[in-house]
DNA sequence: AACTGCGGGCCGG
DNA sequence: CCGGCCCGCAGTT
């Protein structure tokens, strides 16, 4: 056994885990563990825990400190040190009382880009100072992460002496709004135009249809007829790379906070009253870009001002308890992916809801023109209790699914940066509204994706070192039904099941959960069952070789 | 462009 | 010898 740094860094009162283990990361040999630890995101002392495999945020060895990588010279153990935080040399307070403590760069040279920003806080002339860390004898505060007996060992070397950084994610939605903000130039310019009833460059070859023409029977995704006014190929599908960042923490505005004079209700419902001054002749582009959403569930309306101001193009209006994790406060829905959202649509969740071309003020030209988009769950989708529950998370939750295959070539770098949700509604709408049990029966909304993305080559992501090679399976966050936790905070069911590491906010553990490795903390319990076994919707590829 | 992991190399204790 | 750190490389996001 290797001598611990504990009489040194331990607080007075050992905390229960280090209480129950005894180990160092150098060991030869780890004990093992007959009950995993919970992820510790911010392991602020020293500390050891053992994770499961299969929670994501172990195997990517995820800490809200920033850490960098440091060479130990041990290919078992990797280890990263803290990099510190960032804070303004002019120590101000935002209006909101916080500070600012951004989050280092984890590469060199980027970091050294940082340091000497101007403060990030409008109000002040400070600069980015790094307030490194030396919580570990003076040295940075060290992370070891250790792959055995298919766990995970992690121990935690010092205290840090400084701030929490940023999450990650507030980082990264900081970028993606730096990027939506040149993109919200280019939809003010569009706006312009189409307030002026001009068509945009790229919009001019399309067809207007009648409003009902664009409304088939094909299942979601798998459009085979005629008559709508668009075809679906790579070239018109919306596709897009997913630009979704979690706001979890964030104390930062994010890109579903952003406010814009473009997006405001005013703007919005002249813009709306302008453009379908005509609804029964939309272009489909008009109809791309113009839809409400309203869905009908028990008829309670949330306005939320600020979601109105994210979607200067959509006016959303959700309700409580709908479908799925439909969110019922601004903060949840801000919180929420928009593929999230747009899965909501099509999955097998049951669900109906009513869209409106116009509905901006206008209860009566609302009704005039809506039309209902109906969903039912699908029968391959587990039992009828949960089945509306983990039918949204399981689409919404593939990659292959939406996210990647059919949303990832879109060509959206000079269109909209909310065109998320009306473009899907382009590939939605028409297809939607028929009822689900006209899909043949061995096809299901989930499935039926029309795979017009290019076929690539695996790309393998396991390297073969001998640090990442895990005799264990490894699972994929998509087959567990999860999104990773930088990607996507919210996978929430309506019973709040989260994905991966399967919080779940009731007493009681969900009845599909075997009951192994449940804990309870307060009124969550946590478990680290596989609930792979829910996923049990089958995705199938149709793939058509021709052979010359 | 940035993140992440790996590994060589240098330096000081 | 160990630990901290820098650096470059390569694959991934």
């Amino acid at each position: 056994m290797t001598l611990t740094e504990e009489p040194t860094f331990l607080p007075s009162i050992k905390s229960r885990e280090e209480q129950k283990h005894k180990w160092d990361i150098n060991d030869n040999a780890l004990p093992l563990v007959e009950t995993f630890d919970m992820f510790t995101e911010w392991p602020a002392e020293n500390c050891r825990y053992v994770y499961n495999v299969e929670v994501e945020d172990a195997r990517r060895h995820v800490s809200g400190w920033a850490m960098r990588n440091t060479n130990n010279h041990n290919a078992h153990i990797l280890k990263k040190s803290c990099l510190g935080v960032y804070v303004c040399s002019h120590d101000c307070t935002l209006e909101n009382g916080a500070k600012i403590n951004l989050r280092p760069a984890i590469c060199d040279k980027a970091r050294r880009k940082q340091i000497g920003k101007p403060c990030p806080n409008v109000n002040c002339k400070g600069r980015l100072e790094l307030l490194s860390c030396k919580g570990h004898c003076g040295y940075p505060v060290t992370h070891f992460w250790r792959h055995v007996h298919g766990a995970i060992y992690f121990q935690a070397k010092g205290v840090h002496d400084h701030p929490q950084p940023e999450v990650k994610a507030s980082s990264l939605s900081r970028r993606h709004q730096k990027m939506t903000r040149q993109q919200h130039k280019v939809m003010i310019t569009n706006l312009l135009n189409e307030r002026r009833n001009r068509k945009l460059p790229s919009e001019r070859h399309k067809k207007t249809v009648p409003y009902s023409e664009c409304v088939c029977s094909c299942p979601p995704f798998e459009c085979t007829c005629k008559s709508v006014g668009y075809t679906y190929n790579p070239a018109t599908v919306p596709r897009r790379p997913n630009p979704w960042t979690p706001q979890i923490y964030e104390a930062t505005p994010s890109p579903w906070q952003r406010s814009s004079s473009v997006g405001s209700a005013e703007s919005q419902a002249a813009f709306f009253n302008d453009s379908f001054s005509n609804v029964d002749h939309l272009t489909c582009s008009d109809q791309i870009h113009n839809v409400g959403i309203h869905p009908q569930f028990n008829n309670q309306k949330y306005p939320c001002d600020s979601v109105s101001n994210m979607f200067p193009k959509m006016n959303i209006i959700f309700q409580q308890n709908n479908f799925g994790n439909t969110p019922s406060t601004d903060d949840t829905y801000r919180n929420s992916s928009p593929n999230l959202r747009v899965y909501k649509v099509h999955d097998c969740a049951p669900d109906e809801r009513s869209v409106y071309p116009n509905y901006f003020g206008d209860e009566q030209h609302k009704i005039e023109n809506s039309m209902k988009i109906k969903s039912e769950l699908r029968d391959s989708c587990v039992d009828m209790d949960t089945k509306d529950n983990f039918s949204s998370i399981l689409s919404s939750s593939t990659d292959d699914f939406c996210g990647d295959d059919i949303l990832n070539g879109l060509d959206y770098s000079g269109s909209y940066g909310d065109i998320l949700d009306p473009d899907l509604f382009q590939s939605l709408i028409p297809r939607c509204m028929s009822d689900s049990a006209t899909y043949p029966m061995n096809t299901s909304p989930q499935t039926t994706t029309p795979q017009y993305a290019e076929l690539k080559p695996i790309r393998s992501r396991q390297r073969q070192g001998s640090f990442t090679n895990i005799n264990q399976p490894q699972f994929k966050s998509s087959d567990i039904g999860c999104k990773r936790r930088n990607e996507d905070p919210s996978p929430f069911t309506l019973d709040g099941i989260q994905m991966p590491t399967s919080f779940y906010r009731s007493i009681d553990p969900p009845k599909q959960c075997d009951g192994s490795q449940m804990r309870h903390h307060g009124e969550v319990c946590s478990c680290n069952c596989a609930l792979k076994q829910y996923c049990n919707c089958n995705h199938s590829i149709n793939i058509t070789f021709t052979y010359k």
